[in-house]
DNA sequence: TCAAGGGAGAGCCTGGGCCT
DNA sequence: AGGCCCAGGCTCTCCCTTGA
């Protein structure tokens, strides 16, 4: 199936009985996600695309390169071959399992997978810094709600003792340190889940969709939209994911994890690129 | 045809400056 | 003072071009 006509903000939907009911549920702003909530053009486009392309990250060898030497030398010669592999999901799932593997060296596989800010190599030292403050919270993240475990990690963050890591990476942890359906929340998933709420598009004035990011939004970007900001709340983040999982039928996945691949998508992917061509810098706008 | 080189795009937090 | 915004950081990978 192609792209439907109406998908882009400014072009019009083909189909008008198709316009008519997405454009009432524009100003659905119900919390607890339902059918109404999502842009169903955008989610039918979405179904119909193929299987997005696995995503590729850096070695933890390579990473821990980006910032110090000393430390990809370490694990390079530790001993866990994993450390020097592009590893996918399920690999990387199985190595923060494992507790014969450090802590910290399941946290440096995580961050390698994510890509954490290699062209910032005093970001990354911050962020290697910190782990011992953040190292209790991980091995609880089993026990821990997904909501419970944000709003901990939040603390952190407002102590100080968490620097160089935000929501992105935080939840990346989550998810690969077993917290019971935790989802990533990085900037793409943040993107995604905001341009296919209805209610933040709205009819310009030439009867086109236009994407406008309503002020009820419990995901919020950073300044430049290029980050998770740093208000987001525990509520906040299960507000998130529970529109993940309300995702998981009408994109027919499996579950929201399969969801969030699903919408991470790839960067050449189609649905990237129209997630580039939205402004994110635009202010939220009061309905 | 293949190897090498170059350009562009991918990732995201921080620091600092401007504005209200 | 706090909100808002932008530039900086600068490696790795992919893809296209060039030259042997």
């Amino acid at each position: 199936m192609r792209r439907p006509k109406g998908m882009g903000p400014s072009e019009k939907p083909s189909d008008t009985s198709l316009q008519e009911k997405t454009m009432a549920a524009f100003h659905s702003n119900a919390r607890q996600p339902n059918q109404s909530t999502f842009r169903e053009d955008l989610v039918a486009w979405l179904r119909s695309l193929k299987a997005p392309k696995a995503w590729v990250g850096l070695t933890a060898v390579t990473w821990a390169r980006t910032f110090s030497s000393d430390l990809a030398t370490r694990l390079a010669s530790a001993g866990y071959a994993e450390l020097s592999q592009h590893l996918n999901r399920q690999d990387l799932l199985a190595l923060c399992k494992r507790s014969d593997v450090p802590l910290e060296y399941r946290v440096a596989a995580v961050m390698a997978w994510g890509r954490s800010n290699p062209r910032n190599p005093q970001n990354n030292r911050n962020l290697w810094a910190s782990i011992s403050n953040i190292a209790p919270l991980l091995k609880r993240l089993p026990e821990l709600t997904r909501k419970q475990a944000f709003a901990e990690f939040q603390r952190l963050i407002a102590r100080g003792a968490l620097q160089g890591m935000r929501a992105s990476f935080f939840t990346k942890l989550m998810f690969f340190f077993g917290c019971p359906h935790a989802y990533i929340l990085d900037q793409w998933m943040a993107k995604a889940m905001l341009a296919l709420r209805a209610a933040n598009w709205r009819v310009s004035v030439d009867g086109n969709p236009k994407f406008v990011r309503s002020a009820g939004n419990f995901i919020r970007l950073g300044y430049g939209g290029t980050s998770i900001a740093l208000t987001m709340s525990g509520d906040d983040y299960e507000a998130y994911c529970l529109s993940v999982e309300a995702l998981v039928r009408p994109l027919g996945r499996v579950d929201g994890a399969d969801v969030e691949c699903w919408l991470f998508s790839d960067p050449t992917s189609e649905w990237r690129r129209f997630l580039k061509r939205l402004d994110w810098k635009l202010k939220t706008e009061r309905l």
